[in-house]
DNA sequence: GTTGAACGGGACTGTTTCGTCCAGTTAGGC
DNA sequence: GCCTAACTGGACGAAACAGTCCCGTTCAAC
């Protein structure tokens, strides 16, 4: 709904005051994936961020602001990876390099900090309305893309024509951030890769009966 | 490993005292599961269980042994409700009322406090390589009673046998974490119920040739 | 070159929370 | 009835944290 991507700037008129802006929500970003919102002071952020804390109180009214911000820009920054990695996918094959790709960053720190939305939904959802709304909002995007990419393939005659891609997509996105939290928890992409390579198996199932394979 | 599952007493003997104990553990999981490990003050606990600080630091030396006691509790409760639920599955419709019931139980809170372990996880994952451990156990516990599961649904003809059950497994809990952080964002069942029957649609893929319907 | 926004730096308050300690009370086993 | 674990109750310290405030400086636009 609200069309301005970069939250209340809660002090008007900007030039490189954005610059401080940018790099304050980049630090905490970076902060609160590694440990967690709870886990991330503003004495944290403030170091992180080379910017004193008067700056800090003057870009964001609240810490509550500044997870604001960062859950839009950490949102952005999926949804534009998943936007360019899932944007293009028709093919099971395709499907499957996105899988290897996400696999494959998430094992290079073994499963640590989980998903950068589903840690911060996890953390937030129960304690901060907006926060929630927004996260809820990302997700749903993320769906689309899936949703998407899975109405390519049915366009393409990969999948069959009767299929409900938006159901789908749920169940995809649902697998993928269960992965990430088994894989989180066992400090070890194993599972994620499992969660995922079931769906896909699940897709294959599906696959249109003249071209079953793809 | 650890052949206890009431972690370490910190003191010993016991004989009342093994009640107030169970009783600041109860206080302290009820606490945790709406306002999260970090949300929860000893304080909090010590009001809610009615006991004094002393005694709580009679039985924890620490506020991590505290919430430790907490995971094996919840994960003892969580273990032998999916037991009890689970144990006697053999059949497409026992597995449909499985979900049923962990949908039910979720929509009465419109999906909020997420899944009791795999909250306690992502909250605590990260920073807690003990209780990280705990939970890692519990959720494999989880998953072998889903292989059991499909496991008789195998033997009992209702599956092909040439299906890997203990992969499924992992991709259902996958689904379910994943339904159960995405209704806790949307503050809705419905994508937990997509997810999961998503993951029952696939098995229905994979039912043996001679008994499609069950 | 003046003006004002952006910034550094830090002191300061108030609150919350973890954790310690101890003096006195209750209760149950032997 | 004695002994000791279990417990109440609260004072206390120390640290972490959120949030406020102010003074002086830098930078950029006009």
């Amino acid at each position: 709904m609200n069309a301005n991507s970069d939250e209340s700037p809660a002090i008007r008129l900007t030039a490189r005051g954005m610059k401080t802006r940018t790099r304050i929500v980049a630090a905490a970003a970076d902060l609160m994936r590694v440990q967690g919102i709870g886990g991330t002071t503003l004495d944290d952020v403030m170091v992180a961020s080379g910017v004193s804390k008067s700056q800090l109180y003057r870009h964001f009214e609240d810490k509550d602001a500044l997870v604001r911000a960062v859950i839009t820009n950490v949102g952005e920054f999926v949804i534009a990876r998943e936007t360019n990695m899932l944007g293009s996918v028709s093919t099971l094959a395709g499907l499957r390099r996105w899988r290897d790709s996400l696999i494959k960053a998430n094992a290079l720190r073994h499963g640590m900090y989980g998903c950068a939305l589903g840690s911060l939904a996890g953390e937030v959802s129960d304690h901060d309305a907006v926060a929630r709304e927004m996260l809820d909002e990302l997700f749903r995007a993320w769906q689309s893309l899936i949703d998407d990419a899975l109405g390519r393939m049915k366009r393409a005659g990969v999948l069959d024509d009767s299929i409900d891609t938006a159901r789908l997509a749920v169940g995809f996105l649902a697998s993928l951030q269960g992965g990430y939290l088994l894989a989180q928890t066992a400090r070890d992409v194993e599972p994620m890769a499992i969660a995922i390579d079931v769906a896909i198996a699940h897709l294959e199932t599906l696959a249109a009966p003249d071209r079953a394979a793809s």
